[in-house]
DNA sequence: ATTTATATAATAGTTTTACTATCGTTTATA
DNA sequence: TATAAACGATAGTAAAACTATTATATAAAT
């Protein structure tokens, strides 16, 4: 994934791929501003097709329904989330440096380089926080997991599972801890915005570091091991 | 809370009190049912009505709509729980032991003995699962959290932090550990049955017993305590 | 026991959502 | 230059998400 470049995501999400033509990197890029804007109940195609001076029509030609177009933004963010792991644990070779690395970018997601232009990462980062699980909390996820709609979560979870076993081989629970760490670092963002008194972080500013901190600390001090 | 009893919940969630009259108890009931069955995107009040021999216009008149009904089923859960975690814990003074029965609590709700003949536990547990963290994610949240909707989860937060900071006063996180138990408790049954990849444990014909060693685990380690 | 208030059922109606279908017109491709 | 694909414009349908009205049953007050 770089500049310029697709990124590769399940072809049953979508009718027609959205990043092969501008109308569709624009319904891309429409659909993260509005529903961050209006929350995804109340996002529907035909706001969507106003805002963008397109029709209702024309979107129903790329997405079959707003659910899968949901997918498609949440595995867009996690194949993008793997990319910075990727590009940032490169040159790594110790694994606690990399699980650092990990939630750093779990938590810091929206503030790296942004690397498509039709997607403004920050603002999808904060649609992941709030609306990301509506995508797989629903009546089809049996048949959606079938169809391998949510792989990019799992290759997600393997990844950061994979680390914390080289951290700690005989640790029981290295998905639990990897899906965990990423569902935390989301809650406790939304959390601390609008339920503070579920969490005990704070953002002041956009600062996310107590977030960050408090991932460190439940992930080493599970695993073990002091920070690198 | 006991047979017979109302369970206490805040006044802006109903336009009419359900638990006062039949008609208001046929509807959590059915709705539980109802949003068990179908999911809570395919719930309709007039399906509801359908299902109890009742009027659309009727249930209106207890609820303003659907997601206000959500936030009264997953209150009356946060209370629930927290009721069964005082009179199991009533009597317990070893804060480790009590904080192993709010983690039994959290895994087991389903199957602990009903209370209210209305309200089937076991179905509600699991629309929770599902269905839970709809009520808190949307854009209403902070105008909702103003008015006091989301008090129950506030203090069953506050309830398993105070158990924490019975067993190490200087563990910085108490609360996010106590929402992310809760959370976790739920996320890990549903990704069991649903998502395994995203999790180490699995559930055998409804024995949640690997999802609870995995919570003590996570819970004790990061405290620095043995179980008790 | 009768009045009166309240609750519910029955029905109808409105606006919005979630689509599907048709048909020109533009735009890219052969 | 032909031709196919894509898009916009428009129309239409069924269901969802309500609101309003009226009649009837039921409970409470006198």
């Amino acid at each position: 994934m770089a500049i310029g470049i697709k990124v590769t995501l399940n072809e049953g999400l979508y009718l027609k791929d959205p990043q092969a033509t501008a109308l569709g990197q624009n319904i891309i890029k429409h659909s993260i501003l509005l529903i961050d804007e209006i929350g995804f109940e109340a996002f529907t195609f035909k706001k969507l097709a106003q805002r963008m001076s397109s029709t209702e029509a024309s979107v129903y030609r790329y997405f079959e329904n707003k659910h899968l177009l949901l997918i498609y933004l949440v595995s867009w963010y996690w194949e993008w989330v793997s990319y910075l792991i990727d590009i940032h644990t490169m040159n790594i070779t110790d694994p606690c440096r990399r699980l650092e690395i990990i939630i750093q970018t779990f938590v810091y997601a929206s503030q790296d380089n942004p690397s498509i232009e039709y997607v403004n990462e920050s603002v999808l980062h904060r649609l992941i926080i709030s609306e990301g699980t509506k995508a797989y909390h629903t009546k089809t996820v049996d048949e959606e997991n079938k169809e391998g709609f949510f792989l990019n979560y799992k290759k997600l979870t393997q990844k950061v599972a994979d680390v914390i076993l080289e951290i700690k081989p005989t640790f029981p629970y290295p998905h639990a801890l990897g899906s965990n760490l990423f569902e935390m670092a989301n809650n406790h963002i939304y959390f601390a915005q609008h339920l503070p008194r579920l969490t005990d972080v704070e953002i002041v500013k956009d600062d996310f570091s107590q977030v960050e901190s408090m991932l460190m600390y439940f992930a080493f001090n599970l695993l073990g091991k002091k920070q690198a």
